[in-house]
DNA sequence: CAGTATCCCTGTCGATACTG
DNA sequence: CAGTATCGACAGGGATACTG
């Protein structure tokens, strides 16, 4: 059946920028950071604790990615021990909602994406034992 | 104030294995190639003209990809002077709507991320002169 | 606390050449 | 036509050390 799914008419074509954008702001960390400060403001030393896995110079190096594309905001705080917080944007909540949809498609299809790399796999073994 | 920016309690996060299906998926090449597929079933080298940019190398290896994750279909034609057919699976076209979601929101935000790019690096510059 | 600076390693990507 | 094989260039990421 070529049902409904098929390709609506309007349907969206990627361009270099669209590419641009999604590496800037779908990359390994950016998400799971979005997360967090999608639930609260956030200073630097917290991130870096909720976030396993993410070495100083990768969080601030997406920090800074974050903020120069408008997806969230960074303030000094206090300035004698140095306090910065990180907030997400007005832009940045508006992210939220299709990284979300991406998330749920991976929940939803997870456990079928799974079967076929076993599948692959297995063949691709056999094939080339 | 803090406000209603407050995560919506079944709010999702993010796992490696998220991020693992996030990369083989939504990768550098693997939205040209789901438009493409979508629109039609192509043959390498259609994939290869229509695609701009892209070396037999990472369409191969993109298509492999996706292959393995079943997100398209790999069918030989011909096998005199071979034919290989790509078309998108079922799961595939799963995967378009998630997709277009994400892309509406790059066209819908593009020119205010733009102008924050542009803002940021204006005080970067004039920061570090 | 919140970074910056450096080194190094690995993976990725493109270009090129070759094959069934 | 549809790839595979190989090489060199380069960026991203981690570990470590240092700083205002």
């Amino acid at each position: 059946m070529d049902d409904t799914t098929a390709t609506p008419p309007g349907a969206l074509r990627i361009d270099p920028s669209h590419r641009d954008v999604l590496d800037q702001v779908l990359d390994k960390w950016s998400v799971s950071i979005l997360d967090q400060l999608c639930e609260r403001p956030c200073r630097f030393n917290v991130l870096r604790r909720e976030i396993p896995g993410i070495t100083q110079k990768s969080l601030t190096a997406t920090l800074r990615r974050l903020e120069r594309n408008g997806i969230v905001e960074r303030r000094v705080v206090a300035d004698r021990p140095v306090a910065v917080e990180y907030r997400i944007s007005d832009l940045g909540k508006t992210l939220r909602e299709p990284v979300d949809v991406v998330l749920a498609w991976v929940t939803t299809h997870q456990a079928r994406i799974d079967r076929a790399r076993r599948e692959f796999d297995d063949a691709t073994e056999a094939a080339g034992a």
